[in-house]
DNA sequence: TTTTCATCATACACCGTGTTCGATAAAAAA
DNA sequence: TTTTTTATCGAACACGGTGTATGATGAAAA
């Protein structure tokens, strides 16, 4: 664990810098900005700036950076406090949704309709590589699948992304536990159609509420530990 | 109906900007395009095109416009020929993979990952505007439903697009019926959660794989007529 | 043939980008 | 405290893309 204590001044600066890129974003879409602005709005020298990132996409992708690794860190302390004591179901879906309305501000400047693609193509690539695996697995069973994986996989994370930026453009009218019901009577029955309806019925045939979110959280127990 | 036969020059001039852009897109991206490129490659001067459009987007607007158009005179015909002789029932959303499949150069360029999310907005737009309502007069009869009319329109014309972009995007793995096919696998489960399990059963109490697009081809009917 | 007008080349002002460099001052180290 | 380190500043710069204006040219239409 190290801990580097950096020169104050560098933290001002950068936060000053991301406090500007945002509230930009929100007044006139990210494409819009340019670095100019950010310059003038967070009254920082030219080559400040260059001294930091390299570019605009840079300074948003470190905003990102943050939130991500915050939520991950998070999941990280439930899942540890859910293996000692017994704590409700982790529903990884749930937590996202709570998550980011937690940070709405920032996500909304983030992944809403005013920034650009290049965010959300970037969550869409992390959401399907952490779901590639997984859902290749529950495969397994199923000799002819009707619809195949790599699909079934990239219409999950497209309709998780969807809701999610249509939650936060539509000001969030929903509760994230509506909005995790939302998501799963709209995913549910697909995801048993896609995967031949042979969801892993663990401890039950039927698939309750709790069927697909019991298999995500199983799934981050092994995809989100080994990586530390 | 006017024949304006305007200059033969202007025609041509057109078709070489749109020519080079659609090659430059798939070369290096849309957002990497800038109009010094088009100018060089398709060796007009730079005030010619500015006597066109107004920027590189109006001109792939202009593109997209063309192939959209084209496409509603297709359904135009097969709805005419259908309301004679007894054509087979129109599966809108088939067509629209074939339509896709037909021009799969343009449409790689136009709604590929290599272009703007631009064309993509717009695209989301039409198609909600042109579904919200159906969608909401199918709604009537629950008086509760279960996922709200906004969101399971925003959600099926962002599975659609999803998966129409994954197919261009990954050279068009599958022919458009399997593609269809898929599509109802995906969609078909998910609008029968959403609607409250209330789908009209027109003819039949059963939900048949024609189901859902018998739906959609009744609303084509209604939607696509009586603007012209 | 005459007329029309689409095209062209050039020139231009404007703006955003990313880099460089010496001076300044704030923070950390002594 | 004094000294050292270094983050920041501001100005200047080259570069490239944008969008406009203009007069000449020549191809198409009348």
């Amino acid at each position: 664990m190290k801990e580097k204590k950096s020169d104050r001044r560098i933290g001002r600066t950068r936060r000053l810098m991301h406090e500007a890129l945002m509230a930009l974003i929100v007044e006139k879409g990210y494409e819009a900005v340019t670095v100019q602005d950010i310059l003038d709005r967070a009254d920082v020298g030219r080559s400040t700036f260059y001294a930091h990132y390299r570019d605009k996409d840079e300074l948003l992708l470190s905003s990102f950076e943050q939130l991500r690794s915050l939520f991950e860190e998070q999941q990280q302390a439930i899942f540890a406090a859910r293996r000692t004591g017994r704590e409700p179901e982790l529903n990884i879906v749930l937590e996202l949704f709570r998550h980011t309305g937690e940070h709405h501000r920032l996500y909304k400047a983030i992944a809403g309709k005013q920034s650009g693609e290049m965010i959300l193509k970037y969550l869409h690539r992390y959401l399907y590589n952490l779901l590639i695996g997984p859902h290749t697995e529950m495969m397994k069973g199923s000799v002819a699948p009707p619809v195949p994986v790599e699909v079934t996989t990239h219409h999950l994370v497209s309709s998780l992304l969807s809701l999610i930026t249509w939650w936060l453009d539509s000001n969030m009218p929903f509760p994230p536990e509506r909005m995790d019901e939302i998501f799963r009577i709209l995913s549910t029955p697909t995801l048993e159609a896609a995967f031949g309806r042979k969801m892993e019925g663990k401890n039950t045939s039927e698939y309750p509420e709790g069927s697909v979110m019991a298999f995500y959280s199983r799934f981050i127990d092994r995809g989100c530990c080994p990586g530390k």
